[in-house]
DNA sequence: TATGAATGAGGCTTCATTCAT
DNA sequence: TATGAATGAAGCCTCATTCAT
């Protein structure tokens, strides 16, 4: 790994462990195995570590989404495709998951490091909402509502189970909460 | 207003605007009107300030979701009532929501802070859960995804409507939202 | 006991257990059994409660070293009942001594209140030695020389005995102290 | 002069200048020719400085007393050297003789440290007491009342001397003094 | 006269950042 | 380019002292 990804990677370790507030650019540099100088060969402060830490991190979580993902196919498939996608990856990193739950809350991200972030993904899952719509197969409210209304859902659900994996059986459970917010959102 | 409650209020305030990690001592009892030795008489370290605030802020919204709460009523109706109540506080006091977001999700926050604060209203969530389930009217998962489902899906909504207050009428909304979340959990 | 008598015991105690530098005025009040504010109508300042500790601590010294003192008994025995009374006071007060002990080393303790505590007791000491000197019985060296040789040893061994008991057999030791004293300035 | 052995002479130097209980970091930071921070590159915490600086001290003193020593060489030639060494080092050294004063005296120096410190020097300080007795040239009290007895005697004089110099010709005063203590073991 | 809550200066310590090596 | 010792501003907390009651 070069040491840009490994300094991340060390960066994300220890928020995720202790929090924003404890995280010292001492403790980033002996994680990451390099001296504290060399952190800022590759970042120009601490904050600027941070933001892009979150958008590396939000850059995964896309990436994972968008997996498989055939913007062709039909609603519910495209919706269960994405979401699902969304849902697996969020339990199979709970310490991302956490992270991001954790600096999105944060007004330590800023605004503009948020926008940057969520931009991507916006397209995609409006697309879903406003074509299940034209089709009449989505209630019609606004598409951010709908969509809101399920990322909230899954992403406060993968986040309790991360906490207490013996909930639900593995198999199962993806089916069933995708149906929930689905059974949601159907007209 | 009594000084421990100022110093509280003040602490919320500064740790909404700038977040956890940038939230001095000296700026708490600049807010609060006092001198920084005072907060040491109400709070034995700035962790216990921190802990005390979230246990105040889940106090706050817990005896608000329990407000005109009928534990006789039908499932239906009891879902309504909490969940509105629930979304109502949310909507009304955007600071204080974007607050417990912010602090649940930050790990200074300590485990047993966090179950002390939850005890009180997971009774009367579950309650509502598994009396419907009993009468056929819920779907048969476990409480616990179903709650969480429906916090998760609300709280995220009331959150992005704070931050975009013009997505919908004011008046629907709440109805229409609730919806959302019954429909998801109905059987 | 008066207010003040409390007050000085009370810092006595603090300050012989964990010294000078750790023993908050807060700390004091609350051992001595009175408000914060009531020490300082007896006392203007920490500074001045200290000076005064110290003065009162070499009074009760001198009042017990000139017990049954008799000005015009032969030198010798002179001698031994002034510094008698002296090693038994020691022993007697463990915690005085050390407290004695502890301020006298200390820059806190103010020249002119070093010289205030051991005018009264000079005169005495000095004499006996200085008669001791005329009647060839008691070497010639300066009498702050053998006085301070005295006070020294004897004020060491209390310490040390206060310190570890078991070393001598009570009864024995102090004939036996004063001995290796009086050999060492005998003529 | 490395930086650890900088921080350890200038709080030596506060310390006997102003007292304990009135040496802020900040001073010996100023008065060592570094940071604040530095300091806690070399010692954990303040107690540690401490507890360090007495250490030091007591190894500085116990290597001067054992300058020239002959352990082979007889009873009171050792006494003579040992001591001499030992009065020599504290007239040399008026600072650090107060210092190891104050600090002996004070609680903030830890039981654990005052056990470390004199380890080294008992077995000698009592091998020249044991060996005395063993050829009845000394008296036979417990080896740790002799030794604390002219242990005091010395440290007290010096003491004295190093405030008022002028009390006896350089060039006697040592034999004199160390014959008092001598006189007063003897058997 | 006695209290103890309030104050804020000042103490200890941490940590983001720099820079000589 | 990489390091990590050094820095000192700033954070947390203590405590001598005051003053309203």
């Amino acid at each position: 790994m070069d040491k840009r990804q490994c300094i991340l990677e060390a960066t994300a370790e220890l928020i995720a462990e202790h929090g924003l507030q404890a995280c010292p650019m001492s403790a980033v540099a002996r994680q990451a195995g390099c001296g504290a100088g060399t952190i800022y060969r590759y970042f120009e402060t601490k904050d600027d570590l941070v933001q892009e830490l979150y958008l590396e991190l939000v850059r995964r979580l896309t990436s994972h989404c968008l997996e498989a993902y055939d913007a062709a196919a039909c609603v519910k498939l495209r919706f269960f495709q994405f979401w699902g996608n969304f849902y697996r990856y969020m339990r199979a990193n709970p310490r991302d998951c956490a992270l991001l739950e954790q600096m999105s809350a944060c007004p330590a991200i800023h605004e503009g490091t948020m926008e940057q972030a969520s931009a991507e993904l916006h397209d995609v899952v409006y697309g879903i909402i406003t074509d299940g719509q034209q089709q009449h197969v989505v209630k019609m409210l606004p598409e951010k509502v709908l969509s809101t209304f399920v990322y909230g859902a899954l992403s406060t659900l993968s986040k309790k189970y991360n906490a207490e994996p013996a909930l639900l059986g593995e198999e199962l459970e993806l089916d069933q909460l995708l149906t929930l917010c689905w059974d949601g959102i159907k007209a």
